[in-house]
DNA sequence: GGAAATAAGTGATTGGGGTCACACGTTTGC
DNA sequence: GCAAACGTGTGACCCCAATCACTTATTTCC
């Protein structure tokens, strides 16, 4: 499949840079169409390329020792994932799937680190990425000391809800309602706390039981009392 | 305190600065000198300089919401803290304090921002930094997915080690021993694992007693035998 | 130098959450 | 369309690690 500038321009990061760089960067690009749980790259692995994602949904996994998968971050549309080899040579640490089927545009690293050198606001702009997620797993950790598994699930509810703060915020405007979209199954939920999957199941009955969440279909979680979650999620409240 | 260039020349990712920068950066440069529990940088707060560390021993610590602290990374004389402001405005995220007397020299951002626009290789050492930190944090987050409380002990041990790989050798070639220097408390692994002081202590009384790993003042943890270390760690052994 | 703080060792107790073993509904994919 | 896979709900059991409550070094600091 072809890359077209005009679909490159389509991510906010690579839209600040001038058309003929695009144009190059297009050529040497490619698009590939991953199914459900496939492995879009690989921990350990020297990646030559950042995966922009175009449609879809992928999520960033590690195992441990012992085999069993825990939940990083995700990656939406629009964003971009396998940026670290751009500032070192070392290995993608941990694994990308995708938890739907994706559309990934693939730009090869010498490709943009040649872009960088005349355009260092990518630099910048990929810095600021980096920066991001380097918060986003500080607090990702400080998660796991809390020492109670309510508070903890409460918490991770909590950041899904202000990490996808735009797509509340559009919903918000229809009909009131604030809600978690595509929300990670109890399974995901329980491997990204260090938690089994009854215990985080267990929780939910009780935030359901006592009207703080509904579940909306499978794609949908409404939360119906947001005052409460974040309350439980600060530790102000018990559950 | 006055700061001379020679001192900003002692940290290597300045190093590669041009002379006549490293006077300008050394005139807005200011020393610190902070006593043991002393707060470096405050998490939350917009900090306005870098911290380069001449002497001592720096810990960035978080606070879980219940109060409890959570030990995230150390920094060594020559390294660095507090970079993630270059990219982004947003807050430090985490409390950076010193874990003994330690000497600290603040370069004030604006002016490391202004010397990156005619040395992009700054901005590629510090973006480098930041991809050792994202793989330091992914390692460290598996870490803690480990059910089993020995192996998560043993792990951090081991990462203890390689994390400290000059030091290593270093007195590996003197007298064939290998060991972790300034090593942390059991209460400081504690909270780096999210585990009970007394938990610790428990695994060490196994460690000590197997001869696996041997005290050597406070300073000094001698590791008898680094290969058991690692099957511990590896989870191919279990304590 | 001596008091106070910090670090570490250890037993007894206990309860939270992991594990196991199911049932049940809902997608997914031949 | 139907089987297989997946996601979820729930009870019973029970073990592991947190907690408590001490003691004993070892440091730190007036």
């Amino acid at each position: 499949m072809l890359v077209t500038p005009e679909l490159l321009s389509a991510f906010p990061s690579l839209k600040l840079l001038p058309a003929p760089t695009l144009s190059q960067l297009a050529q040497q690009a490619s698009v590939k169409r991953f199914a459900r749980r496939g492995v879009v790259l690989n921990a350990g692995e020297q990646e030559d390329a950042i995966c922009f994602l175009f449609e879809g949904r992928l999520q960033g996994v590690d195992f441990t020792i012992d085999g069993r998968e825990v939940g990083l971050y995700f990656v939406e549309p629009g964003d971009f994932c396998g940026e670290l080899g751009m500032f070192d040579d070392g290995p993608q640490p941990e694994h990308v799937i995708a938890l739907t089927a994706a559309l990934v545009v693939f730009i090869p690293l010498p490709a943009l680190r040649e872009v960088t050198l005349e355009n260092p606001a990518l630099l910048q702009a990929l810095g600021k990425r980096l920066a991001t997620r380097v918060r986003q797993m500080t607090r990702q950790r400080s998660l796991l000391g809390l020492p109670n598994i309510s508070q903890r699930v409460c918490c991770q509810l909590w950041f899904l809800l202000s990490g996808h703060a735009e797509q509340k915020q559009k919903d918000n405007g229809k009909n009131g309602e604030i809600a978690i979209f595509n929300p990670p199954t109890h399974m995901e939920i329980a491997i990204m706390l260090s938690l089994s999957r009854e215990s985080v199941s267990r929780v939910f009955q009780v935030l359901q039981t006592r009207q703080i969440v509904k579940r909306d279909g499978p794609g949908k979680l409404i939360i119906l009392d947001v005052d409460c979650l974040q309350e439980l999620a600060e530790g102000k409240q018990e559950l």
